[in-house]
DNA sequence: AATCCCGCTTGATTTACATCAACTCTCACC
DNA sequence: GGTGAGAGTTGATGTAAATCAAGCGGGATT
């Protein structure tokens, strides 16, 4: 695999550490590809072959049981995903498609196991890299149980905002019943919610949103540290 | 820290590949006690300082925010909690309390990042189980997304007959207030969703509960080995 | 420019679940 | 052996959110 995308995907914190040898036999053995946008990557419960890395694009996590099925997640560049499944070279607990047109890194998950076992910066990245996931679906997991939608989307809001710049406005990444059922609610009831907040400063315009009264929102969002912020 | 109860530690999947001498160590910075039920032993945002196992008793795990609370897990023995918070030097996201009176070792976290970094057999058990971990919240996760709390109910009865030895029995392993909040819903509840559980074969009697027809409670509950199943 | 399609919104209704309140039962404790 | 506290149950009621059903509006297709 040669590419210009090389340097970001080395940049990422599970590979920076790595020594280039390491990371340069890695990324031989890997591809890199363009999909379409809607494609499904990844289905529930096929073996994890791959290490995906996006580059360019977005991809949404999900999950069907019941007839009913959830968005789990969404990726955007330049991160991976899947890497548990890979690392215990198990099923794949999620599904994947693309969101939009991507560009993805396919790396073999063999050699990701091999270089586990060769390179200990990698090892090191690799623990860091699952303990951090970890604490993120925990934050996610509280999230649903001890808040209401409506709390949930307004702490989303203002994740957005902040990561967009902190200027009061801020662009949903994606389509509002993407992100309705990634907050675990229908579309339906986000376009509700969303209307609720109406008196709290948040001011809709298609996929554009303005929060006018950071502190009203505040008061009632009651953003955590321990269940909000990404990092760590 | 020397005790009748090493080996049962010892044999934990995260330290029984480990080198004798590096586990040897690791205990010796140890200390192990015993805690009377209902102590909280932990406190959310705090730093992590030990990595516990917990080696008789049993504990919870929770969470609070906006006033609420939620139990998120519960830790049987013999057992490791709070290991991501420990790898990353970060603060404890849950709470933990006991449920019953226990016996706890707590192992100082300095001394479990030293010998991750000094014995790579242990670094790759700790990957392995941070990946089983991972997993594991992901299921809980889609358990709480895709499924009614009914169905929830039905497939951790399943569970626990299964884990129990499968003889159509099944004793719940704590009070039914901490199960209702792990299933997320409130006591009243759990009591209804049992009920509306009978004409499936399931018969309460306090804390035993019999399963007479799994075929019907199967087909209520619908059972994923991507969600229930515990092992990778 | 007309048409279709699909994401989104809005309103009406239903449903699952929480809350509130009262009562029973068990068990620890004096 | 009585008392009180807390777990569990049951019933009545309230509420958040899902579902059902139209309709709107913007973008792609022809």
């Amino acid at each position: 695999m040669r590419s210009s995308e090389l340097p970001q995907v080395k940049a990422l914190g599970l590979f920076e550490t790595m020594s280039d040898q390491s990371f340069e036999r890695l990324m031989q053995a890997a591809y890199l590809q363009t999909f379409p946008a809607h494609l499904t990557l990844i289905h529930e419960g096929v073996t994890a072959d791959f290490l995906y890395v996006l580059v360019e694009g977005a991809v949404e996590l999900y999950a069907a049981a019941n007839g009913r099925e959830e968005t789990m997640a969404v990726v955007r560049p330049v991160e991976t995903f899947i890497l548990a499944a890979v690392l215990k070279d198990a099923v794949y607990l999620m599904a994947a498609r693309t969101i939009a047109r991507s560009r993805i890194l396919l790396v073999p998950a063999a050699d990701v196991r091999l270089a586990f076992e060769e390179d200990a910066a990698f090892a090191r990245a690799i623990v860091s890299e699952l303990a951090t996931r970890y604490r993120g679906v925990v934050k996610e997991h509280k999230n649903i149980k001890l808040r209401s939608s409506v709390e949930r989307l307004a702490n989303r809001l203002i994740r957005y905002e902040a990561e967009q710049g902190g200027h009061g406005v801020l662009e949903l990444p994606y389509e509002k019943r993407i992100l309705a059922s990634l907050l675990g609610m229908t579309p339906e009831n986000l376009s509700r919610a969303l209307r609720t907040l109406k008196p709290y400063g948040v001011l809709v315009s298609g996929s554009t949103i303005r929060l006018t009264d950071r502190k009203a929102l505040e008061t009632l969002a009651k953003p955590s540290a321990f269940i909000d912020v990404d990092a760590s």
